[in-house]
DNA sequence: GTCTATATTGTGATAGAC
DNA sequence: GTCTATCACAATATAGAC
């Protein structure tokens, strides 16, 4: 492998790197190429190079997360998962995709690319529906979205106190937490 | 009051309603000036005779929410409130913000306001602090984020999922899943 | 692969007529 | 109170040299 396609590869993961970051911190719109380029000490057009455009970059960042998703609700849904094992596989995930958490799940200015990449409110319902079970009562389906929101949003909360790890400690306490919520 | 007056009133309301739709919808730095005019079918320059800039709007919109979410945290502290009391206050105002929601917890690039504006953390810290109680243990740390993360985003998804209000029969859930979580 | 320079469009904000 | 016209600048993206 030549010297200078070993470099490209080592700055397109830079660019992935920084982007992910700034992406995070300030949000999608928020954050300009100029900003990115800045941040890595490099030009606008070098980053032209390695991605067509902004939102091919924020593509590629998004690419493996959102495919996990698809595929882990897709696998719970063919080993008809019980409850627990959805929960706890959530739970992993998230943590595992922390640092595009906050990206995928809270910028606003990303849903219109993430609609045209992934059927992500179908993988939600799936989650849902696995957790209330068919034909929920209204009660149970308030109890789905609790113990979602614990393996979802309380993870992603533990993690960023864990110094973007999760604990054994802290998983067992989480799933446990998101199994009672399901509990009458 | 003079029929320009109250015209003026009724287009700053209106000027509100069409932003903070815009704003959740496709995040603050995704939306413009230019398209929460078009939405609302005026010029750009009339929004500006009613809010001096831009973060002036977003504050506007922002500000009885957020001083809602400072007096409840000054109000559980001050009463010494028990964690199902704090649970439930929080749900209900989570529900009564639901149409910010959004745009308050899910925003990057609002964040810098945010942090200008009040003391988030703080309030978080004080929330969790309540739910935990004094010097947690790490586990006991992650059930009080699992809590917190039913009566936030449980609470959040719940309401949309019912048409924007939150049923007796579902909050009745939620706060139930809550409380629980905090449980061994 | 990376640079400087530039084209082009979008954006927040203002001036001044009505 | 609202408009049209406009400014200054920031944004995405490209051209072409090295």
């Amino acid at each position: 492998m030549a010297v200078a396609e070993r470099d490209g590869i080592r700055t397109r993961a830079r660019i992935l790197e920084v982007a992910q970051e700034l992406f995070t911190e300030r949000g999608y719109a928020g954050t300009s190429i100029a900003d990115i380029a800045r941040e890595l000490g490099t030009s606008k057009a070098a980053l032209y190079y390695h991605f067509s455009s902004k939102e091919q970059l924020l593509g590629a960042l998004l690419a493996e997360p959102l495919s996990g998703y698809a595929d882990l609700a897709d696998r719970c849904r063919a080993e008809h998962l019980g409850p627990a094992d959805v929960l706890g596989a959530l739970i992993d995930l998230t943590a595992e995709t922390h640092t595009v958490f906050a990206l995928l799940s809270n910028d606003p200015s990303i849903t219109p690319l993430l609609q045209r990449l992934h059927d992500v409110e179908g993988s939600i319902q799936t989650f849902v529906e696995l957790l209330a079970g068919p034909n929920p009562a209204e009660a149970m389906r308030a109890k789905a979205w609790a113990a979602f929101a614990v393996a979802k949003q309380g993870t992603f909360w533990a993690v960023q106190a864990g110094d973007g790890t999760l604990s054994a400690v802290a998983r067992k306490a989480l799933l446990a937490a998101a199994v009672r919520c399901l509990k009458s």
